[in-house]
DNA sequence: TGAACATATGAACACTTGTTCAATTGTTGG
DNA sequence: CCAACAATTGAACAAGTGTTCATATGTTCA
């Protein structure tokens, strides 16, 4: 398992480092998934999915007022992220959110930024 | 206030919408929020504070092999989402994480990530 | 089967982002 | 004041991202 670092102390000579795993690929995959979260877009569609759910693509679409293709390109990246399934019924696909922890991923986020000045 | 729709029902015409606050400016942050999460360096940077703190410029650009500047201006985009905060002694200028909430932030999405098969 | 509809995909484009390099600001000690 | 060091900043460039448009895949029902 590679660590981000290899210091036992930190390089001002003065604090112990703290054994904790993060190798660099949590990094790139941390790093993905919050990148799935740092979009306008995707937000807006978290952000729906958590109101009223499972939506199909169509009524995601229509209520963000964008086209369904631009919102089926955001839900792959989405789906990538285990963000959110999928479920076609027929003619559609239903989406939800993968679990509830997603949805008070977003509402941390909104107190986060509440605090302000 | 802004709402991110209008709609009282969801357009599937069933679900309920919530009264849920959440503006579009609520949105733009929130995405800026997290799109500084988004990034390895800046990433290796929050990881690296979390371990030992506070740290000079110069002590974690060595640390994980960049230039001053680069982690400079990734500081500083840690600094406006106010993830870090800075205190000059002197010719040096030490960084340490906000708060604690921000460590968490960390080890859940590490746990998310890890949750895979 | 074939027309109509829902969704997904690929290429192309404008736009954004992270790094580098050079120059600047801020601080200390001679 | 000035030389040396720490940090910041701005411009420039390559790499990455989100949307659009055209096309393809899936599904239903006549």
């Amino acid at each position: 398992m590679t660590r981000v670092t290899e210091l036992k102390k930190c390089c001002c000579n003065e604090c112990e480092i703290p054994d904790i795993e993060m190798t660099d690929k949590d990094i790139m995959r941390i790093s993905e998934f919050y990148k799935a979260f740092s979009d306008p877009t995707r937000l807006r569609i978290l952000y729906k999915l958590s109101t009223a759910q499972p939506l199909d693509v169509g009524c995601i679409a229509q209520s963000l007022e964008m086209t369904d293709s631009a919102v089926s390109h955001q839900l792959k990246v989405l789906r990538q992220q285990r963000l959110v399934t999928a479920e076609r019924k027929g003619k559609f696909v239903y989406y939800s959110l993968d679990d509830a922890h997603i949805g008070s991923m977003l509402s941390a986020a909104l107190e986060h930024i509440k605090e302000d000045y």
